[in-house]
RNA sequence: GCCGAAGUGGCGGAAUAGGCAGACGCGCACGACUCAAAAUCGUGUUCCCUACGGGAAUGAGGGUUCGAUUCCCUCCUUCGGCACCA
């Protein structure tokens, strides 16, 4: 083992390869190493979880990758912090499960089908077994026993089963509406998968178009108020506010207005009830199912000439705030319920099928566009509120919408009118009262959050386990015939329609109620259904009696901790959120929440500081990184470079400081100890750093700062470096600096903090068994410590005081000081102030 | 327009509770080792000044305070989300 060098060789001519190598056989060779390490802990099952009730569990869960093909350095900086967080959980006494899998269904591998023939199945499962493969170099402790792939028949059999457990529970509904439409990727999507202001797919940035479509839905707009509470979930404000806002619950009324031919009742969303006595004219979106009932016939024309047109636009043109307002009177009138006056019911497309009602009423004194639209088609305009301290009815040279008093509102005459929303404005409460009373409208509450639209007309996806029959309608498929799985012999063809409706017998099936023949739904699921139960299927991935074992739900949830890119939040963090609620009330899960606690990391850039694509070349391919530096170097150098929260652009220059100090650690643990001579301080010193570190490495550890984990350890090994020169090595406290050292290194660099641990140290296997060490309170404590004295806020000198020094003794230490007696020319300070450990401020 | 996040050296970023701004690292400069280079080790590295010493500085301006990167107000810039939302 401790060969003596071959110290003589011949003659250096040798070639510098040779030499080179003689030397590294006692030098850090991380490839070896490691690979060694990941083979053994594998045999050895040193990751797998199971349920052990002598310790507290902890379920870290980071989101899943879809398996592309190759892994990114993206994978990494969202794996590896939460990796090395699950092992410093884990030496602090939890049975910590990290699981890991693959959301395998979706679009790129069927896309590729397309174009190349290669089946889904066949392209997704290789990619798997890469990018496991690529995976397992990142030293991380995954409990790959507990592996589960969403395209697995094992797996979709219970998407299926959830499908339907939701239809029996009366959330899943079939309809027909206009839904949003990607034309590349040949599919609808649900509102949260359009993005943009020119509305574009979340995947592939189409712009997206509208489709009449019948599709099925779950009712997730049932739980719109329970989503908005986060109650007992440690979520980042961000996402908190991104979900609330998508969700956007406004308070109001709902207000029932009679047309005046035909009597039919149009309802209208507002949230100003308090100026209804304002209407003076209504408002239908083009779209809107009465508008070709109430348009008279001298109107028609015109109606349709405007709805045509308003057809012919895209939502991004109609949707431009700054148009000019445009309409159409119908001919029609309706009734104000309020005051029976006589209003117009006009056509214009600034209001909008997909929000409230698709009818408003129109008050243009207190609504800039209904005032602009009035202006413009010379329609009346009644101030219903008068400014506070005016007398008179303002004349109005824009909408007022600020605080008054209402006028023209009959028996309300007189109520206070404020900025607030809802019940806390006092108007607005009145108005609602009376409403009620009259029976003419009633509270009310609207959301922009939609019911998630879950059809999708493509292949590569959960079937859609229903069946329709003639006679009977729609019907799930029975329970004893999941999973429906996806036929393998199909045509590629980007029709628009899933290949399933193409293939010659798959959909035909017989009734489930008549026995009768009946054709199967041909559309597959939105992946994100599969993603929203796959921290369940984690539990049991094997279990064949239901979506997961209960005895594994009971130990490991809820979600402890979950870690993933920001980007999910008013997607798949929504989505799952409303799953867990769905099945709660269907009686399959606990709680409210599925997630705990939830942290995002940032993205990496590349060098250019541009978001790293394929297109661009400025992709950074971690495994050419392994191979160069090794897994720990990387693994220190993901944690390093940027805070995790935010991301930062790749810096491959940068890496050479984490190598280096992974090398000098190796260096510093295994270069042959010189005799102990250091002084009591010096070792009181070193040992006080160590202290001092290991009190900040925890802390970090704790709250997701993993930047100033890795620097403190650099810190530490300098001051090391330093304490050995000074005769430390050898000692007690230095044979305590390394244990601790390595335990601290162990979650960072598993391999390298094995590999010194077990073979230098000579300490037991596995570190990673070891546990977390205690900080000596004490220890950290410095006996000395330097103050800085201010004076008029400026630091003039500073003096060395014992740590327990009183503030007397502070105070009488810095007035005794030279400079500030140079300073001070005699006169007594007009204030001083001690902050006691830490500054003296003097004031002149 | 509304909501949110962020602005600190050439760069990534530090800074328990309002208390020495710039830890740690990259880069750069100089030095040691070397025939030389790389690697390694050491020293220095916010800016300005007549450099012993002093002044300025955490996007800009103001406020509170003995003292502000940190708290408050106004504004600017960048990024993200929403948006004729009734």
């Amino acid at each position: 083992m401790t060969d003596k060098p071959k110290a003589i060789v011949p003659l250096k001519t040798k070639k510098a390869a040779e030499s080179a190598s003689t030397r590294q056989d006692k030098s850090y060779q991380p490839q070896a190493l490691e690979k060694k390490w990941q083979e053994k802990w594998e045999a050895d099952k040193l990751y797998r979880a199971v349920i052990d009730n002598s310790k507290p569990k902890h379920y870290a869960l980071t989101m899943l990758p879809y398996p592309s093909g190759d892994l990114h350095i993206g994978h990494w900086f969202s794996m590896i912090p939460p990796d090395t967080r699950a092992r410093f959980m884990r030496m602090r006494g939890y049975n910590v499960m990290f699981p890991m899998g693959f959301d395998a269904f979706g679009l790129p591998a069927e896309n590729a089908a397309i174009k190349d023939g290669i089946h889904p199945m066949k392209r997704t499962f290789q990619n798997i077994d890469r990018m496991r493969t690529q995976m397992k170099t990142m030293g991380a402790m995954f409990d790959w026993e507990r592996e589960a792939i969403s395209a697995d028949p094992s797996y979709y059999k219970w998407t299926e089963w959830f499908f339907i457990q939701l239809y029996k529970a009366g959330l899943a509904y079939r309809k027909m509406s206009a839904v949003d439409w990607c034309p590349n990727c040949n599919t609808t999507l649900a509102r949260e998968q359009v993005w943009g202001d020119d509305r574009h797919c979340e995947r592939c940035g189409t712009p997206v178009i509208k489709k009449d479509l019948e599709q099925w839905f779950f009712k997730a707009t049932k739980y719109a108020d329970e989503l908005l509470n986060f109650d007992g979930i440690d979520w980042p404000e961000r996402v908190k506010t991104l979900q609330t806002n998508w969700i956007d619950r406004s308070e109001g009324a709902s207000v029932i207005f009679k047309t005046e031919i035909g009597s039919h009742n149009v309802e209208i969303f507002t949230t100003r009830p308090d100026t209804l006595w304002g209407a003076t004219f209504m408002v239908f979106s083009p779209e809107h199912p009465l508008v070709d009932e109430i348009t008279t016939p001298e109107n028609k024309a015109a109606v349709n000439e405007y709805k045509a047109q308003a057809a012919r636009q895209t939502d991004i043109q109609r949707g431009a705030v700054d148009k000019e307002k445009t309409g159409v009177f119908t001919g029609a009138y309706a009734i104000n319920p309020v005051n029976q006056a006589r209003i117009p019911i006009w056509i214009a497309d600034y209001v909008m099928m997909s929000y409230g009602t698709g009818a408003i009423m129109a008050v243009p004194a207190h609504d800039e566009r209904d005032f602009a639209f009035a202006r413009k088609y010379e329609l009346p305009i009644i101030p219903v509120i008068q400014p506070e301290g005016q007398s008179e009815a303002p004349v109005l040279e824009s909408a007022y919408v600020g605080p008054g008093i209402m006028i023209n509102s009959g028996m309300l005459n007189g109520t206070k009118v404020n900025t607030e929303k809802g019940r806390k404005n006092p108007s607005i409460a009145a108005v609602l009262d009376w409403l009620t009373q009259q029976g003419i409208g009633k509270e009310s509450v609207n959301y922009r959050y939609r019911d998630w639209l879950i059809s999708r007309q493509r292949y590569w996806g959960a079937p859609i386990p229903m069946v329709h029959c003639e006679i009977h309608g729609w019907n799930p498929v029975p329970d004893d015939q999941l999973p429906v799985t996806l036929p393998e012999d199909v045509e590629w063809k980007p029709t628009g329609e899933s290949p399933l409706k193409l293939h010659p017998t798959w959909k035909h099936t017989t009734c489930p109620v008549c026995n009768g023949p009946a054709t199967r739904e041909t559309d597959t699921m939105d992946t994100f259904m599969c993603s929203s139960w796959y921290h369940l299927r984690y539990l049991s991935p094997k279990y064949d009696k239901g979506p997961f074992d209960e005895a594994e739900y009971n130990y490991w949830m809820p979600v402890d901790t979950y870690t993933g890119g920001i980007e999910h939040a008013t997607m798949h963090l929504l989505y799952t959120r409303f799953f867990h609620k769905a099945l709660r009330d269907i009686g399959l899960t606990e709680g409210h929440e599925p997630m705990l606690q939830l942290r995002n990391q940032g993205m990496v850039l590349g060098e250019d500081g541009d978001k790293m694509s394929k297109s661009k070349g400025n992709v950074i391919a971690p495994d050419v990184l392994v191979n160069r530096y090794g897994a720990d170097t990387v693994r220190a150098y993901i944690l390093f470079f940027a805070r995790w929260e935010m991301g930062a652009p790749w810096d491959s220059q940068g890496i050479e400081g984490s190598a280096r100090w992974v090398r000098r650690v190796w260096t510093l643990f295994t270069d042959p100890t010189p005799p102990t001579t250091a002084s009591e301080e010096t070792k009181k010193n070193l040992r006080r750093k160590v202290h001092q570190t290991l009190k900040r490495v925890t802390r970090d550890f704790e709250n997701f700062e993993f930047n100033t984990i890795v620097s403190s350890l650099m810190e530490l090994m300098n001051e090391m470096y330093k304490a050995r020169e000074a005769g430390a090595a050898g000692s007690d406290e230095w044979q305590e600096a390394q244990e601790i050292y390595l335990k601290m290194m162990a979650p960072v660099t598993p391999h390298i903090a094995e590999e010194l641990w077990t073979n230098h140290l000579g300490k037991p296997y596995s570190i990673h068994q070891q546990g977390w060490p205690v900080v000596d309170e004490a220890a950290t404590r410095e006996d000395s410590i330097e103050i800085p004295v201010q004076i008029n806020g400026k630091v003039r000198d500073k003096v060395i005081v014992p740590a327990e020094a009183t503030e007397d003794e502070i105070k009488s230490a810095a007035l005794a000081s030279e400079t500030v007696r140079k300073y001070l020319e005699g006169k007594e300070p007009r204030k001083v102030i001690v902050a006691k450990g830490r500054l003296v401020s003097i004031v002149l």
